[in-house]
DNA sequence: ATGAAAGCGCTAACAC
DNA sequence: GTGTTAGCGCTTTCAT
């Protein structure tokens, strides 16, 4: 059995409850609870009314008044993935944090990708009158916009439809892409190689173009032989170490901090040291990774906290945006000791 | 602005507005939306509201289908911190599955161990009438029953009440300490030394009493200077490298993955290789690290999504319990590469 | 300054 | 077979 002390199944207070215990009316006790401002009750009555909810541990049933306004105090969450990597759960922590400031509750279900799930999903929280949905993924990419969202307000965090058609806030993959290579030029480099993702993804292409941004701005030609593709873990950047160093780079953009951790395990295996031998950034900011890798690894994190907290504002109609638009939020410098040099920041 | 094509907002459609358009009564809509078994309905009157459901749109209000039978299809999950680690995620992932497969909805919120959050957020999800509550903490601990769970069931995730009066759900720290060490004896290995965290916890007392049972199960003399602590990270692993290797010890059984990773990197630099001149094995299984070691990681994995579904069956009363009992999750070994032998499952 | 009453969207007797 | 009606807990005019 499950029931303890539960007074709650035994024991639902209601506002009647309150009236009678302290001897006015229901409509007495609405006014004192919502601390209605121009409503002028008796001290005395007053006293009664919170006595004796005090007494009763009364609580509010936020379900009727939900009745009564029309409008709930829910926000549907509904991500793809909630627990493959941390990212989600910093979509859903940013998310939480913003809407709890503003009165909301979130309300969060995990679909694994699955279409009937998000249909499911998504009914469910229209059935529950959520005053909006953020649809999330845990990583950047494009995405169809579920059967049913459209019957509500909803805000698409960290993907985007590919048709433009609805408000959507992922994080700015060019300017992060710009950051890191900054970083590496701040600090003197020149020939600086990039270990991209294998695959095609706003991730793959915004950041290879914030690279050669950076190398431009810096008057830095454009050398494609300094490219690679690697699959994004450790194994990728492992198995670059051989190219990187071919290539006669001094410096090296990884596209993410696992593959930077494989990289470091390649490099020291040759007994080459970071950074003297070899400048690393990462990409991400992956904490567990990062902060712990020895040297501790300087990267552009992913603001994933950011993200979930700007879809809610954006949702909310809190922070103006145009219909539909594609916004964008910074990926900022995390300086550590993987560079040189203390960098500058840049952006 | 925010709004869209919104037609929620617009449209609030009612079952007096299908019952119209179907030319029946509220209550026949009623009837033929729930599906009533024993209520006969006309084929056609059945056919005219589907068809006004799907022309008109739809949505029934859970809220006010809530307000009349008194129980809602809310579950309450409280947690500490949903971000620091994949772990929480975990939790709230296995809890969110399991909850719909009930046909309940998640409401999540993060307190950030902060007192006055927590008081709010119990009280926000008591005033939505939940069915009950999960207070989850990111890692395994005592913990304070926090104001206002009483008034509805509750069951306490990850953590437990050191008073001991409170339905709880824990990983099994022995059991996993002993698989842990069960596994590199399996191998051959007789001079095993552990390295614990330097933090009192259940994680600390509990594998190192795991370690102790698989020791003298397998008939190998305890011996405390086999025994260290270190931080429970990169750092601290890597920093206990030299007493391991004077110690004489051949396997090493480490507090978490993160130990075995800053274990590795220091093997590394001395050019030792695993799991040849040292075998290891973690916890957690923190598959970011763990599976992307080389060699991968053997290690033990804590039940983190198994933990969240496990306090909703608790909760819903779906698997049988004693009042406040604490209840207890395996943790399973997880065989990759940096023990010599395949070695068995053993528990 | 306080109460009576209508009604939010829905379910469940109970009529007809 | 289908409609009527009385609430569920609450807010909100409108009286008094």
């Amino acid at each position: 059995m499950t029931s303890e002390t539960n007074q709650n199944t035994a024991h639902p207070v209601t506002m009647r409850d309150v009236a009678e215990a302290a001897g006015v009316s229901i409509a007495t006790v609405s006014l004192v609870v919502n601390e209605k401002k121009n409503a002028r009750i008796g001290d005395d009555a007053r006293k009664r009314v919170r006595d004796a909810i005090r007494d009763l541990g009364y609580r509010p049933n936020a379900l009727a008044k939900t009745l009564v306004s029309g409008h709930s105090k829910f926000i549907g969450l509904v991500a793809d993935a909630i627990a493959t990597t941390p990212f989600a759960g910093q979509i859903i922590h940013g998310a939480q944090d913003e809407a709890w400031k503003h009165g909301y509750v979130l309300l969060v279900a995990n679909t694994d990708g699955n279409a009937d799930a998000e249909r499911e999903a998504v009914g469910m929280m229209l059935e529950h009158k959520v005053r909006g949905i953020l649809y999330s993924t845990w990583y950047h990419r494009a995405t169809e916009v579920p059967a049913g969202l459209r019957e509500t307000d909803f805000v698409l965090v960290d993907c985007y439809s590919p048709d433009d058609d609805a408000t959507a806030v992922v994080p700015d993959e060019v300017q992060g892409g710009r950051t890191a290579t900054q970083l590496l030029i701040d600090s003197g480099h020149r020939r600086i190689a990039m270990i991209n993702t294998t695959t095609p993804s706003p991730a793959h292409e915004g950041r290879l173009l914030g690279y050669q941004q950076a190398l431009a701005a810096a008057g830095i030609a454009y050398d494609p032989a300094l490219v690679f593709d690697a699959l994004p873990e450790q194994e990728g950047g492992y198995d670059s170490v051989e190219q990187l160093l071919a290539s006669g780079a001094t410096a090296v953009f990884c596209h993410n901090d696992r593959v930077a951790m494989g990289l470091y395990d390649g490099l020291r295996r040759r007994g080459l040291s970071i950074p003297e031998d070899m400048a690393v950034v990462g990409f991400d900011n992956q904490e567990v990774i990062a902060a712990h890798l020895r040297p501790p690894l300087t990267t552009v994190a992913l603001p994933h906290y950011e993200l979930g907290a700007k879809g809610i504002r954006l949702l909310l109609g809190i922070d103006e945006h145009r219909p539909n638009q594609l916004v964008t939020v910074d990926c900022p410098p995390v300086l550590r000791s993987s560079i040189a040099e203390a960098a500058h920041i840049a952006s």
